[in-house]
DNA sequence: GTCTATATATAGATAGAC
DNA sequence: GTCTATCTATATATAGAC
């Protein structure tokens, strides 16, 4: 058994409840109780309740940007012409590979971003324009490519449609899966669901213009 | 000046606030402020909050799934072979109906359904199964009778990619139209917002199986 | 039906001992 | 760094006068 910090016990409680619940629904004394700290420990910490949310939100973007930004690049340099399937495979690893950094670390990191745009009233989407803005503008320009026959507006929408099928299914992810045990007897993991849905956007991404 | 009982202030107050914050980050003080009324005719009306938000989501869904029921009814009269676009063109005219039922009523209804869906842990969903389950089933099987490729576990999964599209942008599209009139200097109402979305969700629907 | 006043619970945040 | 105790604000809900 490993000795964890405090600062960690926190962030671990929070980043699943959070995702769970949402962060309006979830106190800060349901998340010490839950990490079996302090409620005073996360003030000391963090400061307040915002910056712990960043920060619990952080601790993904800063492996989850720099892991995307990598099969971009490498897709980049690979080859001249980039097809649009490619393109959001480059997701796949980035985003699975979460959950080997924490437990069930792709559905939460999915389910926070989603609850953060929809809670937040576009602080978060500020927030990550300022600090991870590079690798949006690097998976935009490649979406581009991909799609010659798109503007630059048309692909803006898309991609929003495209995060909202994917935050939206992975905030959902844990009822749905029950849902389809139960209707179809069917075992899906977050893995399988990733891969239903790449198809699913990026035959809609690359859907001719109107 | 027509006079609207404090029942329905509450009611048009409750909906905007909802569908701009969240349920859990808008509390009653808000909303009757906001409505002009006291603060203790909710419970004299209502009797919680929770059954307010449900009073909310069951105006539109009223108007909503009645109007559903009728336009897929009539494609389904109409013709033998029914086509996939045609399917999702059924939500058109519905959809904008509740445009001219209350202001902005398309985005509220749809931002209502995604935050519930997303903040209500399952509640919705079986409070939507239970009470409007006959066009859901209807939607489903029409959706399978265009697509006789798909298995219904695949229907199943992306019918909720569907979902997750239309209520994430509409959740945000304020905010969206925003950016999209800053960056693009585009106008995009409501009314375009759901032609752009139609033709990517369709794409997705009837997309190869993986 | 509508009001004031208040009961009751819970939230985020902090002071100060250890 | 961690604890107890508490401050202060705000939430939902209700009792009872009018």
């Amino acid at each position: 058994m490993q000795k964890i910090d405090t600062k960690t016990k926190i962030l671990n409680a929070a980043e699943q409840l959070f995702a769970e619940r949402g962060f309006a629904d979830t106190s800060l004394r349901l998340i010490t109780s839950q990490a079996e700290v302090n409620l005073a420990s996360v003030n000391y910490h963090f400061g307040s309740k915002k910056e712990l949310i960043q920060a619990v939100l952080a601790r993904y973007l800063d492996v989850f940007a720099p892991a995307l930004e990598s099969t971009l690049q490498s897709l980049i340099d690979k080859q001249e012409r980039i097809d649009q399937i490619q393109v959001f495979n480059c997701l796949i690893e980035p985003l699975l590979s979460l959950d080997s950094y924490r437990h069930q670390g792709t559905t939460v990191f999915l389910s926070l971003l989603g609850r953060g745009y929809l809670e937040s009233q576009g602080h978060l989407r500020w927030y990550i324009m300022t600090n991870y803005g590079k690798v949006v503008s690097l998976f935009n320009h490649v979406v581009r490519e991909a799609n010659p026959h798109l503007s630059s507006e048309e692909i803006f929408w898309r991609l929003h449609f495209t995060l909202g099928s994917v935050v939206f299914t992975m905030g959902s992810s844990k009822a749905l899966i029950d849902i389809a045990k139960a209707d179809f007897n069917a075992d899906v993991d977050i893995e399988g669901l990733i891969h239903r849905v790449i198809p699913f956007i990026a035959a809609g991404v690359s859907s001719p213009a109107k």
